[in-house]
DNA sequence: GCCAACGTTGGC
DNA sequence: GCCAACGTTGGC
């Protein structure tokens, strides 16, 4: 069977917690994307996710919130180990090694954005009016994006604001 | 720091 | 299965 065609995908992450300069120091510029405790987010983690899918890092709660940079799907999911450790903020006791609830996939950074593509700059671009991201009262930190978008928000960082 | 929006929990 | 209470997210 053919593999499902390259999809793009949008993580949000607090650059207070994990920043996109922390990923591209990490070893191999690579980590794993653990924390997810949102089920609609797992189910895309856990299950849309391929190897080679193309992710927007989007930071939020940030000054300026805003896509930064580039990275790429470096593996299929597996058990967010943090979920069984009854010491870790994400440890939840429903989870059990041999029945996990939540997942990650590792990602490996691509390339920081030219400039920082931020959330004002996104809203006022009609072209991404059906951004998940750009939807009031959106919280989900894993978000699909059409092809279309993604490249938009591409041509919007190699661009000058406006 | 405020608070709207949303997901989850738990009593019934 | 309903829904009020609660906790969290995240823009502002």
């Amino acid at each position: 069977m053919a593999r499902p065609a390259k999809r793009h995908w949008l993580l949000k992450s607090e650059p207070g917690e994990f920043s996109f300069a922390d990923l591209l120091a990490a070893p191999g510029r690579r980590t794993f994307w653990d924390g997810v405790r949102n089920y609609q987010a797992r189910n895309s983690l856990r299950d849309d996710f391929q190897v080679g899918d193309a992710v927007l890092f989007y930071h939020s709660n940030a000054e300026p919130a805003g896509v930064v940079g580039l990275a790429e799907v470096a593996s299929r999911a597996y058990p967010d180990a943090t979920q069984f450790d009854p010491d870790h903020p994400h440890f939840d006791p429903k989870a059990r090694p041999e029945a996990p609830v939540w997942y990650g996939v590792e990602i490996v950074a691509v390339r920081a954005l030219p400039r920082v593509v931020t959330l004002p700059e996104l809203k006022r671009n009609a072209a991404l009016a059906d951004m998940g991201v750009l939807r009031r009262g959106n919280r989900l930190s894993v978000q699909a994006v059409e092809a279309a978008e993604f490249a938009e928000v591409l041509r919007m960082a190699s661009r000058r604001p406006r």
